[in-house]
DNA sequence: CTTGACTCTATACCAAGTATAGAGTTTACA
DNA sequence: TGTAAACTCTATACTTGGTATAGAGTCAAG
């Protein structure tokens, strides 16, 4: 199979699967002598299950890691279990964060209609007042 | 006012403060004698206001056009008002995605345990049955 | 007068791809 | 058989919002 083919079945773009191979999450395959890619049926479920993992927003680190762990059936669960609870938790502090800023956002926008000018800004007068209200850090160049 | 005050004033890197001027957010700076910026207290306060716009995730050229908008006081709300709308409306749209995810990756967590192996693994073989029924798309390259 | 702290530009790197250019290959069709 | 379209190859640049160097120049204190 050539990498069109793998792209249609897959659903990933020629450039993507040839991007998971240079990131060592899909093997590289064997090559025709005109250079050509020459693709397995291993290959295709390999990449669905990336792409699986992907629309689960794994990173591709995390991917290698449950990869590399599925090679070895007699292993424990315990790392794919241990990147799937990190993953989760990644994924709930990002919704933390978010809905705390949609709640600042929001409250942000009341303050504010299409009526009034920019000099009397509600949104801009309270970014302003925030922004009155500053602290120092550290640096390095 | 050098770049290193600046920094320590806004709590930005001296990096992020060059890269905000080369974005155009930062109008550049007068330059002493040996080629080094000199700020004023507006760039002061332009940067306090970018960070504060930053922490609300909003996206550079979304800061853009409401520092656009803001140099003329006599303008409608209206372009900043909308530019708000757009951006809560990013928030919530991956606050949904992410909610969608984590009720996925939650139950698909449920599905084993650390006293299983990996060939008996309840979160890898759900990944592949879903890969087992899979579809096809489109190609350009 | 030298050391250390600071600044300058330019460049490369991160994630997770996407999008070219320019060259070679295979397939279809007349 | 010729040739044009469709495909594939590598290499490179671009995206976002920065971060991290290298190598050179500048400034202040001791
Ligand atoms: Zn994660
Ligand atoms: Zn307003
Ligand atoms: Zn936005
Ligand atoms: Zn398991």
């Amino acid at each position: 199979m050539k990498i069109g083919q793998l792209a249609d079945k897959t659903g990933l773009s020629i450039q993507t699967i040839r991007f998971y191979e240079r990131k060592a999450l899909l093997a590289a395959p064997q090559r025709t002598q005109s250079n050509y890619r020459s693709y397995s049926d291993e290959a295709l479920k390999q990449l669905l299950f990336i792409k699986q993992c992907r629309s689960l927003d794994m990173t591709i680190e995390e991917i290698s890691l449950v990869l590399e762990t599925r090679t070895n059936p007699e292993s424990s669960c315990e790392n794919v279990n241990a990147t799937m609870d990190k993953h989760i938790d990644d994924i709930k502090h990002r919704i933390s964060e978010l809905n705390a800023l949609q709640k600042t956002l929001k409250s942000m926008r009341a303050a504010c209609n299409d009526d009034k000018k920019i000099k009397e800004c509600g949104v801009l007068h309270r970014i302003d007042s925030i922004v009155d209200s500053h602290c120092p850090a550290k640096r390095n160049d």
